[in-house]
DNA sequence: AGCAATTTTGCGCATTGGGCAATTAGCGCG
DNA sequence: CGCGCTAATTGCCCAATGCGCAAAATTGCT
């Protein structure tokens, strides 16, 4: 529809009211779902429950997500502009493990309180367990673009993108001890914490070999 | 309700009739769900459909499966079993990284047929995306159990665990490259290019620090 | 204001997941 | 062999879902 590429656009692609107000309902719909599901229990909410508090039509719903899985795991969606936007920004020099470690603090830092709450909610229903896993691999899509972009490899390196699976796995895993064991020091303790465990996790990967081609 | 319903097929804790009859009918309908969406596609046959052709009621499959994603994802249940006694039989003394690889060229050599119907239909198909990844989920657990064992370090310690994970994302990914792209040559190219991606793929992981305790 | 594009909505329907109770089929035991 | 006991299959049912379709409402642009 629209060519992308002569447009700067760099913040705002669209400002138009219709997108806003499309945008408006999706995180309404998102938002309220998590909160139900979170108050109520996941199955102890319809969809047209979900609809009827947000004020808008149970088919329009459909229009938007396929499911109640997808809309609660929505709420993460802003999660993965952070991670691209920190490796984006990250230094040209630092090493790829270093640049995915502080890619993965800045959205710790952002996201944990809602984690707090959904990864109950994750754990519990399968459903969303699969939803969420789903998302997980169109954000390793697209982190492995952005450490192909930096290696200088292609996308489709069959290391670049299990190293970008392994920073999502690892975010995830390192997030999801870090929300929930690590509540009864203070802040900065809990900083020095991510911070052990994020280097724990990368122990075991070693990018000093990613200069040589790949056989695929 | 994952692991215990999976398929025991090396062991048999229980070789009584009524056992072998509740498997011949998970299998059959799994095999079979396999086969129709293999053929006339995914959306293109209803749970009715197929319970018609195998042989039990409507409400019979929805005792063993929660939905149709579910039994066409069960075709691959046998591999999980592959997978762990090729770790339990590998060498005392041999590295972690090459007994997964060896492990993932077990189940790489037995299930290649089956993925390459299986990989064009679990990427169209969101539904059985995420299944797949679920049971990806509870498979990297089993796997990390094993090579928790064999480092002796505890199961819950997060390199484990990542190690565990990228194991089996590792395995998806070059089972897929190598199911698709390697089929020109002769059988003796296909093993050599399936250890080329392999040591391609461990290249970026490194356990030789894997001795030392971690905060988690 | 007026027209085109897009979104929302209401209606309807095939499909689904699962609770419940009745029926059937393996299995141990006297 | 017959007889309970347990576990599995089945039919019946219904709330909930996913989505196609066309009408109505809303926004964008001139």
């Amino acid at each position: 529809m629209n060519v992308e590429t002569s447009l700067p656009a760099a913040a705002e692609p669209d400002t138009g009211l219709r997108e806003r107000k499309k945008d408006a309902t999706r995180r309404a719909l998102a938002e309220r779902a998590f909160e139900l599901a979170h108050q109520r229990g996941y199955h102890a909410f319809t969809i047209s429950d979900l609809v009827a508090d947000v004020g808008v039509s149970r088919r329009t719903f459909s229009n938007y997500f396929t499911g109640k899985a997808e809309a609660i795991a929505a709420v993460t969606d802003g999660w993965l502009d952070d991670v691209l936007t920190a490796i984006r920004h990250a230094p040209a020099d630092a090493s790829l493990s270093d640049v995915l470690q502080t890619a993965l603090i800045a959205v710790a830092r952002q996201g944990t309180a809602r984690w707090g709450a959904l990864q109950p909610m994750v754990e519990a229903q399968p459903d969303l367990a699969a939803q969420m896993l789903a998302g997980d691999e169109a954000v390793t899509e697209l982190v492995a673009e952005e450490v192909a972009a930096r290696s200088g490899l292609p996308t489709d390196d069959i290391r670049i993108r299990l190293l970008a699976a392994f920073a999502v796995t690892a975010g995830r895993e390192v997030l999801g001890r870090w929300a929930s064991c690590g509540r009864s020091e203070g802040p900065a303790a809990d900083e020095a914490t991510l911070a052990a465990l994020l280097e724990s996790a990368f122990s075991i990967i070693d990018v000093t070999r990613l200069t040589a081609p790949a056989p695929n």
